[in-house]
Order: structure tokens, then sequence, then C-alpha cells
DNA sequence: AATTAGACTTTGATTAATCAAAGTTTATTT
DNA sequence: AAATAAACTTTGATTAATCAAAGTCTAATT
């Protein structure tokens, strides 16, 4: 049986693989994702490829088997049903609910989670707006553009937002930012890195580049369920 | 912070400590709850006492401090209120959910708790029928009668059953040996070691001591709620 | 080609929780 | 009072996860 420290590491590989094009994660980005030193994630990586659930090449980076992915799917699909549940049922905080579930994730039973998801409908994603895996370990595809992809006069809906700090959520929540919000770019201006955007139908806001990459959108017109 | 085992200890300790008169809990009863060794045990208690969760007197036994009791009382809030919800409101099954709870027990915060309690309606009582300590620590006191303590002709109506396993859960259930069922001792041999009661208005069932003794009771009329 | 910065790995130590087995105390029986 | 059993404590070892600091590689500059 894994340890929580193991369920962690797998479920972190598995969203940065997803995030990276080759599917390698670095060292780096695991001790900083794990807030560990780079000679702990080293020693940890190696463990678990004694178990057999990551391929580690050394200075290359680690890759998940199908054991691995297997388990880090249904780490991040307990992840996801909790938050679900932490904001639909018990109304708490949008930005309170990801350190609970990064808690409670460790401690839940299939079957609880089985009836958890009964209860709460079979939802398909979570309050953020990220897909939450079937029991069978699917997920659907998210999108990959950003509002720093769109230009000048386009429109488009927010998919899910990717920042699950307190702070984040608050500014975004404050900014109606939230998954199904429609917007639309005014102004851009690379230089000074800047970005005008219209929210909704009225409201006008100016982020950065580093928040704007933080909202992931759909084009309006596409991808509508 | 302390650590799940930490936890785990202290409410043991508590749950024992009311089980007996002196307060002091011997090393060979942890053990036994926590299926540690006894050495285990002593080192553990010593480390608590360095904390200043509990008095250890070698040879003696263990007691909780006024920090440790409310640390102890916590977990046991948690617990009940834990295996309150999963019976209630995600259906689980009596027999599963002590397992369950003693998981999740550790991972939940105060504040999602809180929303919980609130949630359920704020429960006085747990599935088995033990009383769920409130956020102030306070505790109503149980009943100290057992079925073993009644005597032929006498009706009594259950308050909890002293018995998590799933074993003797189902066996309860099967016969209706539920908190709020009405009893009556039709036959007592105390060299056979054998009861007969009747549960309800017409099932018949006979019990050994060391059963009877896991039917807590209050003699029907009293501390009706 | 030599230097250097940055990323990574190795090494040695630490902490928490545990066990097995040996040693000690206490209480009970003879 | 001696012997014995039962309960408890001590000791030495183990495992998982971690860090700090020293060592090694790789790739980019000079």
């Amino acid at each position: 049986m894994p340890s929580s420290t193991v369920e962690n590491y797998l479920k972190e590989i598995l969203v940065e693989s997803i995030h990276s094009e080759s599917g390698l994660v670095s060292m780096g980005k695991i001790a900083e994702c794990l807030q560990v030193t780079p000679g702990t994630a080293t020693t940890m990586v190696k463990g678990l490829e004694k178990k057999g659930w990551v391929n580690y090449r050394p200075r290359q980076g680690v890759k998940l088997t199908t054991s691995g992915r297997k388990l880090g799917m249904s780490m991040l699909r307990r992840h996801r049903l909790l938050e679900t549940f932490l904001v639909e049922t018990l109304d708490l905080d949008w930005g309170e609910i990801h350190d609970e579930a990064e808690e409670l994730e460790h401690a839940i039973s299939e079957k609880v989670l089985e009836k958890l998801d009964e209860f709460l409908g079979r939802p398909t994603h979570d309050p953020h707006g990220d897909p939450i895996p079937t029991s069978k370990g699917n997920m659907p595809e998210a999108s990959d553009l950003s509002l720093l992809d769109c230009t000048v006069g386009q429109t488009a809906k927010i998919e899910s937002i990717q920042d699950q700090s307190r702070e984040f959520l608050k500014f975004a929540r404050k900014n109606k930012l939230l998954p199904g919000s429609k917007i639309e770019v005014i102004q851009l201006d690379r230089i000074a890195d800047t970005m005008q955007i219209k929210v909704g139908l009225k409201s006008f806001l100016n982020i950065g580049s580093k928040t704007a990459e933080k909202i992931v959108v759909h084009r309006s017109g596409e991808m509508e369920q």
C-alpha cells in the first residue's frame, strides 16, 4: 500500500507530465511542487522506480509507468471530487478547498469515494473548472489555450483557473474570473506586458501576462457541452 | 502539530480512561487497543509525557493531562461526527464506517468539521448510540448499565452498542439490537452463562455474557429524551 | 578548449514509529 | 521465603522521509 507521500509524488508527476510535451518531469520541478530539496526528490524518485511506478533516467527526468499513471489519476480524482464536495455540499470558500482536499484525498477509501461521487451526481468538473478523472482513470482533454494566446477583439469563455492559491482565487472571484465567464480582449501591449479585458458585459480589468496565463479558456462557440 | 499516531494514542487513552474508575490506563491496554507491542506503547507514552499530554507512572499506568484530554475529545468528536456523516449522508453500512472514520478523522480540519456538523444538523449521538462531544469538549455521560446488569423481567432500551467490529454489528443489525430498541430479559442462567431476551415485541434471542456486556442500556422510563 | 553557472546526485545524519528479544518488577502461589 | 507468572521496560535494530552540504555533470559562455 503506497504511503501518502508516494501518492503525492505520483499525483504531482502526473499533473506536471500533462503540462510537458516530452512527458518527462525534472527533479527540480518535482522538488518545487512537493516543497522538498532536490536531493530528497532524487532519492524518492529512485524509490518510486524500484516499486515500478516510474521510469527514471538520471539528469533527464522521470515518466510514469502504467501503474504509476493509474495511481496518480486516482489521486487526482479523489482530490477534485473532494474539492467539489467541499464547495457544493459544505459551502466552503473557493480559496480554502485545495489544502483541505490535499489532506482528505489520502484518507478516503474507494468505497466512500464512490458513494460521494454518487451523492454529488457524478460531476465532470471541479470548482476550478478542471476535469475530474472517471473511476476508470479517463480524463477529458483540457484546453491548452490561455488568455495569453488570445488577440485583441477575440471573445472566449473561461474553462478553468490554473492557480489554487487562496490569494489568487480571492482575486479571481472578486473580478468574476470564474469557469464559464465570458471574456473579451480589449487591448494588448506586449511591451508593457499588460492586457485589458472585458469580463461579462460591463466590467473591465487590466492583467499582466503571468495572470493571463493562469486563465485557461476555450474560444466562444467551441467545445460547448 | 500532533501526528496521527499521537492523535490515536490520545483518543484511545481517553476512551479507556472513561471505562476505568481510577482513570489510569495500563500499557497493556494501550498496546492492545493500538495493536502494537507493549514496548512500543511504553516508548510512545514516554514521548507523550514529554510533550505534556499525559502523566505516566511506570508500572502504574497513564492519565491524560488537560491538554491531552482536550485533544482526545477532539478526536472522538471527529470520529463520531464522521461516522454519522457516512451513515446519514453517504448511506454506508453500519459495519463499515468505523475503519473509514478512523482514517478520515486525522485528515479533516476544524473548519470542515464545523461545516459538517452544521450540515448534519448538530447531531448528539453517532449511529452506534455513542454521544458526540461538543466543540467545547463536553460529552453527555453515557449509561454504565449493560444488559448484563439487568435481571429477569426487567425491560430496558438500548442506548449504544460497544463493539465496532463488522462482525458484531452485522449480528446486532440482523437481530434488531439497535440504539432505541426495547429489550426484555426473559431468562437468565449464570452457570450456563446465558440469557434469553425479547427484542421488540415478538422476537426472542439467546446471548452469552460477553455479548450482553456489549449492549449498553438505560432502564425503560429513565433518561428519555 | 577552458571556465563557469545551474541542475542534479550522493553522502551522512536525523526524526518518528515500530519490533523482537532480553531484562526487570510486582504480585501470586506454593 | 522462594518460585513463578504476568506485566512492564529497556535495548538495539529497522524503515520511511527528510535535510544540509559536498560532489558531479551538462551546457553555455568566453
